[in-house]
DNA sequence: CTCTTAATTAGAATAATTCTAATGTGTTGA
DNA sequence: TCAACACATTAGAATTATTCTAATTAAGAG
């Protein structure tokens, strides 16, 4: 009789992305690839495994979600200078920023099409192409 | 026989944005506005004021271009968490981001269209939309 | 079980930016 | 012209997110 979320999934991709599936990385794992799509800042995620009663350390979080990262299991969101949000969706789409708030919700990148962009300048090809827009105000929700 | 460049247009700016032209607000100004478009970051823009033989503290400068940029004459743009660009055209336009050397290059605004926008949620309203166009390599100029 | 290597950690270090509180300077009006 | 006040500037301390360091711990192979 286990109580225990699934953590069969989060222990595959570990080992897919070549990562030894830690305590930390397996209890951080299921922290921000169990419940949806997330945007979370490292600091919201430490705090959240202290509550869910796992001990991981500032610098573990950092480490990881950089090595997430890195294993593409996480992309960086850069909307705003002071913190840096990861996006558990790592499918083409793009953001609306509530700057208020801090608030980032995804927009389908199929949604939406971008016409007329220049060519890459010689010697430079596209890495990506980010659409942010910046909401003012608060969503009702 | 002067020769200075002409100062008055950028005091003229700063009167129009109600801000008092001071020696530094003035000789930051300069070297903002004189040169066409350009990406500045506050250690840049203070460096290149030590090199032109103007004395101004770092404090100073992160003031004057929050100043300027809440008087519309600048805009800040966030493409990388490490450091904060502020702008010098503030029409509407887009980026190029050369992510290896931290390069921004301009994308005339009226090239770009983009369709598919969802609706702002309710209880917001579109602050701005920015597209940035991330590159990898270094372009050849 | 033991060895080897990679992961974790606490805390120090870094870097951009902001704050503080003291000093200096434009501007206004008599 | 100049006194007086509000606003600017400044050096340096403080803050904050993030990275680094060096030492400890744990995972996986044999």
């Amino acid at each position: 009789m286990k109580e225990d979320r699934p953590f069969a999934p989060t222990m595959a991709r570990l080992r897919e992305a070549g990562l030894r599936p830690t305590r930390q990385r397996l209890a951080l794992g299921r922290l921000l690839f169990d419940g949806g799509d997330r945007h979370m800042t490292a600091e919201a995620l430490h705090e959240e495994a202290q509550k869910a009663g796992v001990s991981v350390s500032l610098a573990t979080v950092y480490n990881t979600l950089h090595q997430f990262t890195a294993a593409s299991l996480l992309r960086e969101v850069v909307v705003d200078s002071a913190r840096t949000y990861f996006d558990t969706n790592v499918s083409d789409h793009h953001h609306f920023f509530v700057e208020k708030s801090g608030h980032l919700m995804d927009i389908d990148g199929e949604k939406i099409a971008i016409s007329g962009l220049p060519d890459a300048p010689e010697g430079t090809s596209f890495a990506r192409v980010d659409v942010i827009v910046r909401l003012q105000g608060e969503p009702r929700s």
